[in-house]
DNA sequence: GTAAAGAATATTGTTGACAATATAGTCATT
DNA sequence: AATGACTATATTGTCAACAATATTCTTTAC
């Protein structure tokens, strides 16, 4: 079960990127240091390393002599992660307009080719990823290197906030939305493809449910579906 | 000279980006761990924890068996990082006309002043940080965490930036354009704001200059006033 | 005198042990 | 039975030593 082969600190941290994006690692899981070694076959540097990685990707949250948790961002900072990426995302799609290729378009078409896959075999892990990278693929379009990693943070923080909030329903809006955004690109249609969007993020937010005003994200931690997880109430 | 006190991989953290901000740290400069052990005095798990975390930024680079160096972005990088800056400072430009108080203005005044100050006294590195800050104090009226933190690495590659690439000539235009940027705040014009902005940040990109077309880095590292520094020239 | 090969040095990568701290469990008291 | 203090355990933080690798210096051959 557990003793991978020895990997990179890269490669670790790029898996569990992916984890979260596949929405398998979710808000208020524990991340000990030893679990992850045995579970990657490497020592503590390597997987400490890792976690700083992870905590300023704000993915992670580390606490003084306390560990790694997956951070639970409030309902607040969910809401500024959404603004921020329909800031982005815009400017992103305005600079895809003006640079987009064939080559580009193939690329997309096949992605989302692939997402329909995914969710014909039911296989809604990978499906979830997909439709988040999807928007990284889009934004890779734009050729602006720091905003595509600023574009991709907000994507992984997207994940743990649907973890959190998001109501498991209404699944295949997504791939409609992606397809539209694509012929929107195809033909240049900047004001369409700006709508579509702006409605994409908005369907996604709409479906989210903060439950308990207050910023304290203990209670959040009772209800997600992590581990056995006590705490005293207060 | 070497020996203070122990201090967290934070504060270390926080110091050394204020150091790149000042431009007293420039690309190409080493950056070894128990040089940084001797200066800060702890041990080299924190320096490590440090060096980390600046690679995440970008500040530094890091090479397998070879260590840490102040990183030196390319002239595409560099194109990159302002057009970047354009977008997001705009989008939080925006923003800001939305959500500003009183109490920012202030702020932003004060934050002038200083500035006014640091360049009376000579004192370069300080004006030079405070003209960094500037942007950050304006972008914080716009209250977008994730926002806050991506303009905030973006100006610490745009210090590396002039570090590498600018030329010491016409220094106070600066201000000016910043206290511009007050008053369009202070009226709400929307329309002059994002010109000014656009415009200061042209003023500063103008001021560089793109010494040899290649991706090759390594020259730069010879011309910068960092310890003896001998490479065997390809 | 230059260039290549090898030795010496310095720096980073990794591991393990120990200290500091937080958590969990136990027991006594009310 | 609930609360509080205390002990035991587990986890992280830090340090020191050693291994691996890169760099520099020296030597030698041409």
């Amino acid at each position: 079960m557990a003793g991978n082969d020895n990997r990179s600190a890269e490669d670790i941290y790029r898996h569990i990127r992916e984890t979260v994006l596949e929405q398998r690692l979710l808000p208020g899981m524990r991340m000990a240091e030893e679990a992850l070694c045995n579970i990657y076959g490497t020592g503590r540097a390597t997987i400490r390393k890792v976690l700083i990685m992870l905590a300023e990707d704000q993915i992670v949250t580390l606490a003084r002599n306390k560990g790694a948790v997956i951070s639970s961002p409030t309902a607040d900072e969910a809401r500024a992660v959404f603004e921020a990426r329909r800031s982005l995302e815009i400017s992103l799609l305005d600079w895809a307009m003006e640079r987009v290729t064939k080559a580009d378009l193939k690329k997309l078409a096949d992605y989302i080719n692939r997402e329909r896959q995914a969710l014909q075999l039911g296989n809604i892990a990978l499906w979830i990823r997909l439709s988040g990278e999807f928007h990284l693929v889009l934004a890779q379009i734009a050729r602006n290197e720091p905003f595509l990693g600023f574009l991709e943070k907000l994507v992984l923080r997207t994940s743990l906030i649907i973890g959190l909030y998001g109501q498991t329903s209404a699944v295949n809006c997504c791939v409609d939305d992606h397809a539209g955004l694509i012929h929107a690109l195809t033909v240049g249609d900047r004001r369409g493809g700006r709508k579509l969007l702006i409605e994409h993020l908005g369907h996604i937010q709409e479906r989210l449910v903060f439950t308990e005003g207050g910023d304290d994200v203990d209670l959040h931690r009772v209800l997600s579906p992590s581990l056995n997880f006590d705490r005293k109430a207060g």
